[in-house]
DNA sequence: GTCCGATCTATTGGATCCAATAGGAGGTGA
DNA sequence: TCACCTCCTATTGGATCCAATAGATCGGAC
């Protein structure tokens, strides 16, 4: 598999994550192998790949498509993060370096300068993630990783239907935790958080229009 | 991939769990295909599919092998599990009919006439998967059984070394569950399911040469 | 004697070809 | 006119073949 498989698997998954396929779109081998100037077998093992990260689902014979998700699942996959992130701080921030905590402060300064909404996706992905960067257990930044990207369709669809109104919130959030991680306290870290995605959920769930088509 | 593949990963996740191959271990693709009497194609996208459970590391051009965890990394898939189970828990147990409660039953019951290590592996296992059975979030109850196949054959090695003498906490804490989840009472069972996950992270902690080698 | 390099072999990665399956189009019967 | 059956095509699944990479072994030079 190795390279070519990874640079298909790459490709495919930044157009899914960029909404370029979407929910219910079908991915045909044979475009994609045509695309990248491959054979088909990259593509089929990449398709594999995204299929165990939930980007696609893979019906034997009947080839692969982006899942349409329910307002449930994704409730349950935001519970998931609530759960699973603070564990992946705390790990992490004992062993963030000076360089990691200035880039994650330049990110949010960015995110405070009034940015579009694709990039205030990118950004506070990146933000996040970032601050998940230390963490060494393979498992732990997988799935969380996974739980960012299969939910992140219906994140844009949300921001684009909300528009900047509640930026703020989410501002003072990034600051709150931005403070507890420069002290190294997980609890207070981990506390805003789970905070942080939990209050995200319930807006999310009262836009059920962002699951309708 | 289908039928071929799954028929192939679904032997090796066998043979994985089961001890058969071991951390550390290569799999060669040919040998595999050769037991099969398959080409090397599905081995591949087999090993793939273990590779994205965690269940075999992928170096290119190097091949696939059973990848030796640390005590850390355990104890943080164990972490996992804490917080993730009681989620899966709280979203099977409303609808568990009486067929799963009564199996429930049956296999607890089948614990506590004192079985050898590798049946009591088995049926712990089928016991707290069986309820979460009704769980239809995807994401969830895969990375759930991925905890539980990444840690299974430390979970093992830590059975063999301290033998059946804290099998009567098991079974404490297993009835207890079974009596909150008969009850329909998602936070006790959430609760008794954490601390029993909780309590045997702690003792395997206790227990480093099971890593030593 | 030891260290470095080249060749050789074992194993994986990728391409092309063939087989099998699914879904649709078209025809035929009632 | 509608239902059903058959055939056809598009697409995926699997096998075989060839290329590329890594590790080992052997040889030579210092």
């Amino acid at each position: 598999m190795t390279v070519a498989t990874q640079r298909v698997a790459d490709h495919l998954r930044t157009a899914i994550l960029g909404g370029i396929i979407g929910p219910g779109e079908r991915v045909r081998q044979e475009d994609v192998a045509q695309q990248f100037g491959a054979s088909r077998l990259p593509v089929r093992e990449a398709l594999q790949m995204l299929a165990a990260e939930g980007l696609v689902e893979h019906e034997p014979n009947k080839g692969a498509r982006v899942p349409r998700l329910s307002m449930h699942e994704i409730d349950v996959m935001y519970r998931m993060r609530e759960q699973l992130e603070p564990l992946a701080l705390a790990e992490s921030l004992p062993v963030l370096d000076a360089g990691d905590l200035r880039r994650i402060d330049q990110i949010q300064e960015e995110i405070e300068r009034g940015v579009d909404v694709e990039t205030f996706l990118t950004l506070d992905r990146e933000f996040h993630l970032r601050t998940y960067s230390a963490c060494r257990i393979d498992q732990l930044t997988t799935t969380v990783t996974r739980l960012w990207n299969a939910t992140q369709y219906y994140r844009r669809a949300f921001m684009h239907l909300t528009g900047p109104s509640r930026r703020w919130v989410v501002n003072a959030e990034h600051r709150l935790l931005i403070d507890a991680v420069e002290r190294r306290d997980e609890v207070d870290a981990g506390r805003f958080l789970a905070g942080h995605i939990r209050r995200t959920r319930i807006e999310l769930r009262r836009h059920p229009e962002v699951f309708g088509g």
